[in-house]
RNA sequence: GGGGGUUUAGCUCAGCUGGUUCAGAGCAUCUGCCUUACAAGCAGAGGGUCGGCGGUUCGAACCCGUCAACCCCCA
C-alpha cells in the first residue's frame, strides 16, 4: 500500500487522543509509584484558548508526558477560575444587549444569569485544550466556585478573621461613576489626553496680601483641599511652612505643609492635596495626617461638601469654577498640557480614585515563610533571576485589598446587625452568624436583622488555595489524596501574576499545610507579535490557535510555540515556526517511510552498516545524556532543539543515509533490526513534544500488543556514551564534507564516483574507512607515501588527501584556497607565539592553559610545513 | 518616582568558574541540485567592533565603573 508522501496530521489526532482518554492513561490515583504532579493555572471559565495558553500548556504537557515516561504517576489536575471581575463584565454586556441592566436586577436573578452563563461558555478552553493534546486528568476537573472549593475559600476567610489577619479599612478604589462599580487596575486604561493646567492662588492667614500660588488639573476638587505641600528644601516657600491659608470661595484654612513627594520643577513646585480624590494625595494624607474631604456623589456629582455646586456634575463644576475663581480673582494663569487620565474599560467614563471601606488581609507576618522559602531555594524559580523581583516585592509586601464590590463571586461571609460599621460578625453560615451576633452585641438579635456583606472576594483569594483545593486539602485535611499529591512539583506560569498568584500560593501553603505548594516554577514569557506588541484581543493580532492546528498540525504548533521561548525569555511568534514545526513531524514521516519500504534478506551485514550502528548507538547516548540534562534545568527549548538535531541532522542525514541499500535493494536483518530499535527510541524522546505523530508511528513501525503505546513507553535509558566511534565520526564528517565542497566548486555530480587518495605516515586502513567509500561515492580509497600531482587536495587532523582530476584541475584556485589556509594558519600561529612569549602570561596562566598553547603552536607549525609543501609542488 | 531585567549574525536565542581554532545554534539569506523517504527536501557557502566609552587582568562576550537604548512590575 502506498503511504502518503507527507503526514496528514488530523486523523492521527483525533484517533489517538480518544483512544489516550479510553484506556485511561491520563487519569490518576495514588498508587506506589512516585507522584508527579501539576495544577493548571485555571484559564477564566469563559475564556477562549488565546497563544498564551498554547505556550504555557504545551510546556506543560511536555513536562507531564515525560514525567509519565520516566515512570512516576503523572497528574496533571485541569479546571477552571470564576475570574470574578471578567466574567461579570461579560455577563453585564450580554444582558445589555437583551435590553437588561445589571441595576434592575437582583443580585440573586443576576446570579442565575451569570450561571447560565458559565454553563454555556464555562469549559470551552478545556475542549481546546484537549486538541492541543494535553494529557490531564480530566475527571479531577475543578471549578473555583465549586461546592466543596467554594467551602474552602469561606473557611480560609473565617480563619484568617479569627487570627486577626482580616480587618476592614479605608482605601482609594478606582470608581466608575457610570457603572456605579469600583474597578481593578486591570480595567483602567490611561490615555493622554489634552488638559489645562490651572494656577491658582490662596490667601495666607493673617497676612494681608500673602498668597501662594499652586496648580491644578482638578479645580472642582479644591474645595476638597485639606492642605498645600511643598518641598522641603524648595527656598521659595520655606519659610510658609506651617502656615495656614485660606481655601478660595469657601471659609476654611488649611495648613501648608513640607514632603519631599513634591516636585519642586513641576508648576508652582506647591501641590494642593485632596486626600479624598487623590491617591498620592491620600498617601500625603495618611503621612501628615490630614482629614479627607470627600465631595463626590457615586454617580459623579458634588454632594454636599460641594458648597453652592452641590448636585452638578464634576466637569460642569470644572468649568464654572474656572469662572469663578477668575472673577474673584483667584485664577492666576491657565496652561494647556498633556496629562495621563484613567478611563473605565467598560464604559470610558474618566475614573474617579474614591475611598471606601475594603476588606484586608495583613500580609507581612504570612509572606515570611513565602519568602523564605524561595530564597534559600526550597520552591525554584525558573530561570532565577526572578528571584530579585520576588524578593523585593515580598520584603515590601503591602497588604492585600480582598473585597469586590461585584455579585460573581465568593460572598464574604461577615454580618452586619446593626447600621453601625463595626458590628458585625464572621460566620460561614447565617445561623452561626446568629449566635455570635447575640453574643457580641450582648442583646436578643433576630435572623431579619441580619444583613452580610455585598461585596465579594478577589479572586485570588480563591486561586491561592488551587493546589491544596483542588485534593480538597482543607475540607478534609490529611484526606489520601492530599498527602500523595501535594506538594505538587512543577508550576507553569506567567511572570506578570507571580505576585497575584504564585507568591500567595506559597503563603497558603505555608499557612494551612506547612509545606510548599510547588518544587519548581517555571516562568513563560509573552507572546508577542512579530512587531513586538503583546498579543491581545483588542489588537486583533493573536492568531487563533485553532486554526493554526488546522493547519499545521498540533504536533506542528507545538514546536512551533516551544522552538525559541527559553524560560522567561518573551516568545515573538510567527506562524513560520509552526511551519518549521510541521516539517519535522513530515521528516520524521517520511524516515518511517524509508525503512518501512525495505525488503529484508539473509545477508551479511555491510562493514560500513556496522560502523554506522555502532556510531548511532553512541551519539544517541550522548545527545540523550544532554536532552536529559536540558529537562532537568528546564531548558526546554533546548532539550527540542537538540531532539530536532539529533533526528533530523545525525539520524536522517547521516546514519539513514549510511545504511542505506542501493535503489530497491533489500536490506539485512541485523541493521534494520538496529534501525528500528533506533527508531523506536527517537520517537520516545520526541513524544513530549510531538505526541500524536510519534504514537502513530509507534504502532505503524511494529505490531504492537494491547497496552503497548508510546504515550506510557519506558524513557530510554541513558549510559556514558564511548568516544572513540563519536570521533571517527566526527573524522570522517570532515572528509566527506570536504569531497562535497570539492565537487561543488568542480561542478561534479553526486553519482560521479571519484578517486580519493590518503597521504599518512600513520595507521593505514579502518573500518571506517566504507564509509567514506559509501558516502563520499568513492571508486577507489588508496592510502599512499606520496602526494598526488594535479588534483584537489585538503588536509584533515593533519592528514592529506587528494582527488585527482587530470586535466579539470584549476591550479588558480586550488593555490589561492591554499594561500588562504596559509594565512589564517600563519596568523593563528603568531597569536599563540604572543602568549607564549610573554613572560607575565607564562608566569601567571596555569599549567594546563600553557601545555594547551604548546600544542596549538605544534599543530600550527605542522599545519604549515603541509600547506608550504602543497604550495611549492604546485607551481 | 521606586524596583527589576535585557542589549551577542537579518530574526530568535546559547555561551558554565575569565583561558580548547571561542565567537556558536536554529530560522532566514545566497549558490547548486526534481539524487529513487521527504522541494514541507538534499548538498554547500556567506554573515557579528559581543550596545558605546573607560578600567581590572598575562588574557574580557564574561569581572568593575559609566553612558545609552529597550522591556517588565509597583506607585
Amino acid at each position: 500500500m502506498e503511504i502518503a508522501k507527507t503526514y496528514e496530521p488530523q486523523n492521527a489526532q483525533e484517533k489517538w487522543y480518544e483512544y489516550w482518554l479510553e484506556k485511561g492513561y491520563f487519569r490518576s490515583v495514588p498508587d506506589h509509584r512516585e507522584p508527579y504532579t501539576m495544577v493548571i493555572p485555571p484559564p477564566n471559565v469563559t475564556g477562549v484558548l488565546h497563544m498564551g495558553h498554547m505556550l504555557n500548556n504545551t510546556i506543560q504537557d511536555v513536562l507531564v508526558r515525560r514525567a509519565r515516561m520516566l515512570g512516576k504517576n503523572a497528574c496533571w489536575v485541569p479546571g477552571t477560575d470564576h475570574a470574578s471581575i471578567a466574567t461579570e463584565a461579560k455577563v453585564v454586556q450580554k444582558l445589555k444587549l437583551e435590553g437588561i441592566s445589571k441595576g434592575d436586577l437582583s443580585r440573586e436573578e443576576f446570579l442565575k444569569h451569570a450561571f447560565e452563563w458559565k454553563d454555556k461558555h464555562g469549559g470551552i478552553i478545556l475542549e481546546q485544550l484537549k486538541r492541543l493534546g494535553a494529557s490531564c486528568d480530566w475527571e479531577r476537573t475543578h471549578f473555583t466556585m465549586d461546592a466543596e472549593y467554594s467551602q474552602s475559600v469561606i473557611s480560609v476567610f473565617i480563619d484568617l478573621y479569627n487570627k486577626g489577619k482580616i480587618y476592614r479599612g479605608i482605601r482609594m478604589v478606582n470608581w466608575d461613576p457610570e457603572a456605579l462599580t469600583a474597578l481593578s487596575d486591570e480595567e483602567v486604561n490611561y490615555k493622554e489626553v489634552n488638559s489645562k493646567l490651572f494656577y491658582i492662588r490662596y490667601q495666607i492667614l493673617d497676612q494681608s496680601d500673602q498668597w501662594i500660588t499652586i496648580a491644578t488639573t482638578r479645580p472642582e476638587t479644591i474645595l476638597g483641599d485639606t492642605a498645600i505641600c511643598v518641598h522641603p528644601d524648595d527656598e521659595r516657600y520655606k519659610h510658609l511652612v506651617g502656615k495656614m491659608v485660606w481655601v478660595p470661595l469657601i471659609e476654611r484654612q488649611i495648613p501648608i505643609i513640607a514632603d519631599t513627594y513634591v516636585d519642586p520643577a513641576f508648576g508652582t513646585g506647591c501641590l494642593k492635596v485632596t486626600p479624598a480624590h487623590d491617591q498620592n494625595d491620600y498617601a500625603l494624607g495618611q503621612k501628615h495626617n490630614l482629614s479627607s474631604i470627600d465631595l463626590f456623589n457615586d454617580n459623579g456629582t458634588l454632594n454636599e461638601n460641594g458648597a453652592h455646586y452641590s448636585g452638578q456634575d464634576r466637569f460642569e463644576v470644572r468649568k464654572a469654577i474656572e469662572t469663578e475663581l477668575n472673577d474673584k480673582g483667584y485664577l492666576v494663569k491657565t496652561d494647556d498640557i498633556i496629562n495621563k487620565v484613567g478611563f473605565s474599560e467598560r464604559t470610558n467614563a474618566v475614573i474617579e480614585p474614591k475611598l471606601s471601606m475594603q476588606w484586608f488581609v495583613s500580609m507581612k507576618e504570612l509572606a515570611a515563610p513565602a519568602l523564605e522559602n524561595v530564597m534559600n531555594g526550597n520552591i525554584q524559580f525558573h530561570p532565577d533571576k526572578f528571584k530579585n523581583t520576588y524578593r523585593h516585592w515580598m520584603e515590601n509586601v503591602k497588604d492585600w485589598c480582598i473585597s469586590r464590590q461585584l455579585w460573581w463571586g465568593h460572598r464574604i461571609p461577615a454580618w452586619y446587625y446593626s447600621d453601625r460599621p463595626s458590628d458585625y460578625v464572621v460566620a460561614a453560615t447565617k445561623e452561626e452568624a446568629l449566635e455570635l451576633a447575640k453574643k457580641k452585641a450582648a442583646r436578643d438579635i433576630q435572623m431579619d436583622d441580619l444583613h452580610q456583606d455585598e461585596d465579594v472576594l478577589d479572586t485570588w483569594f480563591s486561586s491561592w488555595l488551587w493546589p491544596i483545593s483542588v485534593f480538597n486539602g482543607l475540607t478534609q485535611p490529611n484526606n489520601p489524596e492530599i498527602n500523595y499529591y501535594y506538594p505538587t512539583n512543577d508550576l507553569v506560569t506567567a511572570p506578570e501574576i507571580m505576585f497575584f498568584w504564585v507568591a500567595r500560593m506559597a503563603i497558603a501553603g505555608y499557612e494551612y499545610l506547612g509545606q510548599q505548594p510547588f518544587k519548581n516554577v517555571y516562568y513563560t514569557g509573552i507572546v508577542r507579535d512579530k512587531l513586538g506588541r503583546k498579543m491581545s484581543k483588542s489588537l486583533g493580532n493573536s492568531p487563533d490557535p485553532i486554526d493554526l492546528i488546522d493547519q499545521y498540525g498540533a504536533d506542528g504548533v507545538r514546536v512551533g510555540v516551544l522552538i525559541s521561548s527559553p524560560a522567561g525569555n518573551d516568545l515573538p511568534f510567527d506562524s513560520s515556526q509552526c511551519e518549521q514545526g510541521r516539517n519535522f513531524t513530515n521528516k520524521i514521516w517520511n524516515a518511517y517511510r524509508l525503512v518501512c519500504s525495505w525488503e529484508v534478506h539473509q545477508s551479511e551485514q555491510p562493514l560500513s552498516s556496522k560502523v554506522a550502528v555502532e556510531w548511532f548507538e553512541n551519539r544517541f547516548m550522548q545527545v540523550l545524556v544532554e536532552i536529559n540534562d536540558n529537562f532537568e534545568k528546564f531548558r526546554i527549548s533546548d532539550a527540542l532543539m537538540a531532539t530536532y538535531k539529533l533526528v533530523w541532522d545525525d539520524f536522517c542525514s547521516w546514519y539513514l543515509e549510511m545504511i542505506k541499500p542501493g535503489f530497491q535493494q533489500p536490506i539485512d536483518r541485523v541493521t534494520l533490526d538496529q534501525t528500528i530499535d533506533f527508531f523506536e527510541r527517537l520517537l520516545k524522546i520526541m513524544h513530549p513534544f510531538t505526541p500524536f505523530v510519534t504514537e502513530e508511528l509507534y504502532h505503524a513501525i511494529k505490531e504492537r500488543k494491547d497496552g503497548d503505546d508510546i504515550v506510557i513507553a519506558k524513557w530510554p535509558q541513558s549510559k556514558p556514551p564511548i568516544s572513540a566511534p563519536l570521533d571517527q565520526f566526527d573524522y570522517n564528517e570532515k572528509v566527506i564534507t570536504n569531497i562535497r565542497n570539492i565537487r561543488k566548486q568542480n561542478n561534479i555530480a553526486s553519482k560521479v564516483k571519484l578517486e580519493l587518495y590518503i597521504k599518512t605516515s600513520q595507521e593505514k586502513s579502518s573500518p571506517a574507512d566504507s564509509i567514506l567509500v559509501k558516502m563520499g561515492n568513492l571508486s577507489l580509497l588508496k592510502y599512499v607515501d606520496e602526494k598526488i600531482p594535479q588534483s584537489n587536495s585538503f588536509i584533515v587532523d593533519g592528514i592529506e588527501f587528494f582527488i585527482p582530476f587530470g586535466d579539470q584541475i584549476d591550479i588558480g584556485a586550488e593555490k589561492l584556497k591554499i594561500e588562504q589556509e596559509l594565512e589564517y594558519a600563519k596568523g593563528f600561529l603568531k597569536s599563540v607565539h604572543g602568549k607564549l612569549k610573554n613572560e607575565k602570561f607564562m608566569a601567571g596562566a596555569p599549567d594546563a592553559v600553557i601545555a594547551n598553547e604548546r600544542k596549538k603552536e605544534a599543530d600550527a607549525l605542522a599545519k604549515i610545513a603541509i600547506l608550504e609543501e602543497k604550495l611549492s609542488g604546485l607551481v
